[in-house]
Order: C-alpha cells, then sequence, then structure tokens
DNA sequence: ACCTGAACACCGTTCAAGT
DNA sequence: ACCTGAACACCGTTCAAGT
C-alpha cells in the first residue's frame, strides 16, 4: 500500500501518458469531426500513432472518449446557461438557450445519438441531467413570466434541442433551424 | 437472345428463388424490429436459413432490402395521404397525415436515418418524394385556407416527420408526440 | 438462373507479455 | 504504471464454383 497510484491517488502521470492521451483527444477530435462520432476507434489510435489497446487504456468506452472531449466545452456552456436566466428576458433567454445547445450538439454528427443512449451513472449521462436543469429552470422561468404555455415542460427542451441536433447533422442546419423556430412559436402560443 | 431472363424479360422467378425472398423479407422484417434498421445482415440470412451471397443476390444494398420491406405499406400510407385533402377539412388534414407518417417511419428504429440518407435514383429516394410531394399539397391546401401560417413549406413537415420518428426510437413516443403538437401549433400560429 | 460459402478487408474489445 | 500487438469474435461485401 505504499507506492499505489490508483484511483484514490492522483499523482501526476507519466510523461508519455499524457502526451499519448492529448495526441488521442487531438485525432479523435479531428476524425469525428470528419466521420461522426461513431467513427473508427482503431482510425483514431493509427493517426494518434498509438496501439489500439493505449486508446482503450485512458478511455474505456466510446463514451468516456466523448465526454472528455466535451468536457470543457460543456462547462463553458453550462456556466453560460446557468448565467442566462438572469441577463435576458425569460423568453430571449430559452431561445438563445436552445440555439447554443443545438448547434453544439452538432459538433459531431451522431452526437445526439450517443447523448440520448448515454448509460445512467456516465459521465455524458451527467452532463445531459445538467443540461435538461438548466433547459428545466429556464423554463419555469419563461412560465412564471408568461412568456411560454403552463404546460411546457424541461422534457420538451431536452427533445426539441436533440431532434434539431439529428435534423442539422443528417438533413441541413436551415432546416434544423426553422424546426426550431416553428417549435418555440408553438412553445408560446396558448 | 431467345432464352434471356434478365431485367426486360420479367418471367415467373424460380420456386426455390421466391422461396428464399419471402424467406428473407420475413425474418429481415423480424430482426429489424428486434434491433432497428442497421441490424446484421448476416443474422437476417442465417435466421432465413440461406447463404449471405443469396441475401445479396435479391437485395444488393440494405437500402433495397428496406424498401422491399415497406413496399405494400408505403403505397398503402400514398394513398391514404392523397386522398386525405379531400376527406377532411386542410388543418385536420396535415395533421393526421404528420401523426400518421411519425408512427410509420418508426416502425424499425434508425429508418429515419436510412431515409434521410437514401441516395438519389433509390427506391427509398423516391418514396421520400412523394411523401414530401403529398406533404406538401397538404400544406398548401392548409396555407390556403389559412389553418398554417404563409411561410410553411414541404420540406418543413418532412423535418418534422424525421426529427419526430428519431425522437419516438431514442427517447419516448410521449415526448415525441408533444414535439409534433407543439411544432404544429407553431405552424399555425402568425 | 440461382445458390453456396470461402475469401478479403475492416472493426471492437481483451489481455498476456513487455518496459 | 503504462504500452504493445496478437488474438478472438463479428460483420459487410464480392465472386468463383457449383447445381
Amino acid at each position: 500500500m505504499t507506492g499505489d497510484c490508483g484511483v484514490g491517488g492522483r499523482r501526476r502521470p507519466r510523461a508519455d501518458a499524457r502526451r499519448n492521451r492529448q495526441r488521442l483527444l487531438a485525432e479523435a477530435d479531428a476524425v469525428f469531426r470528419e466521420d461522426g462520432s461513431g467513427a473508427s476507434l482503431e482510425r483514431v489510435a493509427r493517426r494518434a500513432g498509438v496501439a489500439i489497446g493505449t486508446l482503450y487504456g485512458h478511455f474505456p468506452t466510446r463514451h468516456d472518449l466523448v465526454a472528455a472531449l466535451l468536457r470543457r466545452r460543456h462547462d463553458e456552456l453550462f456556466a453560460w446557461g446557468e448565467g442566462l436566466g438572469a441577463e435576458r428576458g425569460p423568453g430571449a433567454a430559452l431561445e438563445a438557450w436552445v440555439r447554443a445547445v443545438v448547434e453544439h450538439a452538432s459538433t459531431y454528427s451522431g452526437l445526439a445519438d450517443l447523448l440520448v443512449a448515454a448509460d445512467a451513472g456516465s459521465e455524458l449521462h451527467d452532463d445531459c441531467a445538467r443540461m435538461t436543469a438548466i433547459g428545466e429552470a429556464l423554463v419555469a422561468g419563461a412560465r412564471a413570466a408568461g412568456a411560454v404555455r403552463a404546460d411546457i415542460r424541461g422534457e420538451d427542451v431536452f427533445t426539441l434541442v436533440n431532434a434539431a441536433a439529428w435534423t442539422r447533422a443528417g438533413l441541413s442546419p436551415e432546416d434544423a433551424d426553422r424546426l426550431v423556430t416553428f417549435t418555440l412559436d408553438g412553445f408560446r402560443r396558448g
């Protein structure tokens, strides 16, 4: 129990491990942007110049890899989203949030599918939960101000965001924007 | 040029070929319902009791197989949709069409992705075109009657239908229905 | 005319052996 | 502590050989 560097340790990682991790992240980002978030992990490892086992060592599942890639971006998005209610009117805040998340969720095509399929307990699932919580808070504010109808729920925002992100990737960004616009109008009506 | 049974011929197929085709269709339907339309074709062939080459002989691509599976269903759906404008008021006709197509497009999960990715010239692409044409006609009728706002296009119906089908498969049917309801309300508003 | 199944290419995932 | 790469399982797709 002396030289243990396991989960409790949090010592500095070995220099080569750190470098491999960075290379994997950089190449994964590039490959996922090209081929979508379902792209070949072997190709990622090959491009990063490491063996496939090294990739699995750092990121046991595809979800872990994607979650690591989105970590900083998610934190920024969430921080921004949490301040949104104070910055703008309730209706405008909700709309800004929806449009920002749609754009974010179409960073890699297929990302909406991954988010929706995230297992409970995974990092990506926690991110989903935070995203839903922010949506819920903004909806509550908009509802209280009468900016959206009374029966709109947080899930409706989550649904819209993911459906629009899927549309953006498979059909076209313009069609996705139109869907968002009309659906937000539907949220207001009543 | 005498005994030719090629593309121009249209003679009766051999009895075993006909039976294999039926078996493949039956098993593909079952497997796609279980695992989605991206399921393993080898599993389909195995369950149908034929070699993998036989499957490819009958259906050169996954799209061809899916298109064959949906043929009858599509024809019925399209015939029904074309009569819809005469049967109901313009607004109700459009809503009925959207809800029916969403339900249809979620027969196999992943079907929306296939439809959206259909290559020009493929049978599935033609089906998409017919679907869009019907949506366009119903939108035109609704627009003329003032049942939807003036800037709603046929593509908006196509987008909504596919986004909702994707939602139905990945999230939940209820969330998909809510998305449809709110978006249709958005179509009306203006 | 149709069927078979081996062949090839590619991928996901694990793990014993190295350093 | 981390890396390597062979090993295994599985799939998509083609095509020469059979009937």
